[in-house]
DNA sequence: CATGAATGAGAGTTCATTCAT
DNA sequence: GATGAATGAACTCTCATTCAT
């Protein structure tokens, strides 16, 4: 493995332990044993590591859904979409935070190709959305708003997840919880 | 004002805009133009700035939602607190951030009268979603789900919104589209 | 009790505790339960608390070994004088060391008193060795020498202890070793 | 000379000066004309360059004290421990200070060193004392009293020395006075 | 007589960053 | 390609002290 995959692998790991301003260079540096200076032979600074993490969360993210693209009946693909939207949070949460979450430090060039992939990804989304209305899937015909729906629950179930707003529910429970959530919003938006 | 409340002004201001670690003791005393010494005088350290206003956001937070408390069929008690709920958030975008998104920096004293509140509201709102259970107003009976799978719905809008998640969204259309997806969900839930 | 009394208690018990400058203003304070700017109505700054101890501490000294002063036989005041310098040591830690131990910060007026005490204890002392030295009690005349020994055994007797220098013996025997080493000093004083 | 020694130079000229609390980090740069960051890429924090000190005045009064254990003759040899042992003093009063006088901010593992070095001194100190008992130098056989008496004496005599306490004493007239004080000791132990 | 309110100065410490080697 | 050495700036927090009330 190289340097910057190093680098990144270690401080994608600090960044979700401890935040984004908890983690120093010198930490990142320690952790991958080397010194502060090294790390700035691969990235300009602070920042740029964090844009490329960033970037790095949004290809892991494509790749996780990839096969989605694959299945025909359009209702299969929507619901293996959310499906694996929710499977990428939760196996990812250090990556889904920074990509959903994380309260972005102003834009750099790097970013943009992140902004790229998300727009293709919600592009797809949305596509298959479209998809069910025209196969008539739904009554209600209003693909962005459905679309939208869709996400705000699945982003609501990953963010108070990982965030850690659940602790009402016993730490066991939570992750069946979730599933029984996503099964029911699937039967909900059946008689949409 | 008081000193105390200007202070929470501040900090609530400087959190929201930077996050808790992006917000030093000194930015908040130049933000009242006092000087850093000064904020020791009304609160012990950082951290109890940050639990004072949790409380007080839990504490909005549950006078916005107090009137809802006065509605007595179930099923409209549960859609008008869906929607003081979001309306709060959209609001106090600063309070809703630190009760339900920010990662807090190890729990306090102070902190659990917070949690309390939090305890409260939700069971509150559990408690309205088993009288439209007993109500036979759904047909399912898992009284959790429903109201995990609302509270998800909610929070999801939420924090897209005041996280900046809907860029992809013209800033115009966004609150539109957030209310409309709360009608949609409300339609939704009519045929759990 | 009347307030600079108090203050001086305050502040002496602290300063053992901690040391001059482990100790605040504030912590003086709180500890007589006054506000911190009351302790400036009655002494200027610190150092002037510092130096009222000071002169406190030559004030119980002298009245510590104010009975020795009348005993009649030379060598049994020298003996009693001894063994109440030690005793005050032991039973005044804080005191000793403010007068012995203590590193000075500058001179001031009110120190000046506090010396004059010390140099007529001194006096007291080198006078009785010289009683004793007239009675021929010694074979050596050297009066300057023979009180300066005497001193620095009791001296280092007393410091050992209570900077806590003595650490190799077990607690427990301590007090018994300083007892056993001043009979044995008297005993070495007595063919000097 | 490298970093670690003239920080510890300046920092143990300063402690000597003001004391432990009385130096902060900062004098310490200052004195070496770096900045204070620098200091903490040589040592971790205030209480470790404490504790460096603390171990390297340990060591210089071990080889202070080193040719003292090729003396024979016992008697010889304990005369030339106490000769060393202000002479250690006298020379190093900063060392002597850390080593016996100053009140040490708890423990930690490179105190550990330090402390195992001076429990060898101090058992060869009282090695010797028992060799002339062994040798039927003194009448009486309690070794462990006779140590502590003599240590007593020169512990005294050096810390009046360096904590100034002998003002009314002319400052020429100091030395000699030790010196004779000394040879009145050892008088005074052989008729012990 | 006592204090609440305030602060400048300074403590120990960590950080992102640079640069000569 | 890697680092040791260095630092300015910032951090949280405490202190002695003042002054209007």
């Amino acid at each position: 493995m190289e340097m910057r995959k190093r680098i990144l692998d270690a401080a994608l790991h600090l960044f979700r332990e401890r935040g984004y301003d908890g983690v120093s260079i010198r930490n990142i540096a320690e952790a991958i044993e080397y010194s502060p200076a090294t790390i700035y032979l691969y990235y300009k600074d602070k920042s740029e590591i964090f844009f490329a993490l960033q970037f790095e969360a949004a290809a892991v993210k494509r790749d996780h859904l990839l096969p989605v693209a694959g299945i025909e009946s359009p209702w299969e693909r929507l619901i293996e979409f959310g499906r694996r939207y929710i499977d990428f949070g939760m196996k990812h949460p250090d990556l889904y935070d920074l990509l959903f979450i994380t309260r972005t430090p102003m834009e750099s060039i790097e970013n943009q190709e992140c902004w790229k992939l998300g727009v293709a990804s919600h592009s797809f989304f949305v596509e298959t959305v479209q998809a069910c209305v025209d196969a008539r899937f739904f009554k209600s015909t209003d693909t962005e708003t459905i679309a939208y729906t869709l996400w705000c629950h699945a982003h609501g179930l990953v963010s108070l997840f990982i965030r850690e707003r659940m602790r009402m529910y016993p730490e066991e429970k939570r992750e069946a919880l979730a599933k029984k959530s996503f099964e029911m919003i699937v039967k909900m938006a059946e008689c949409l």
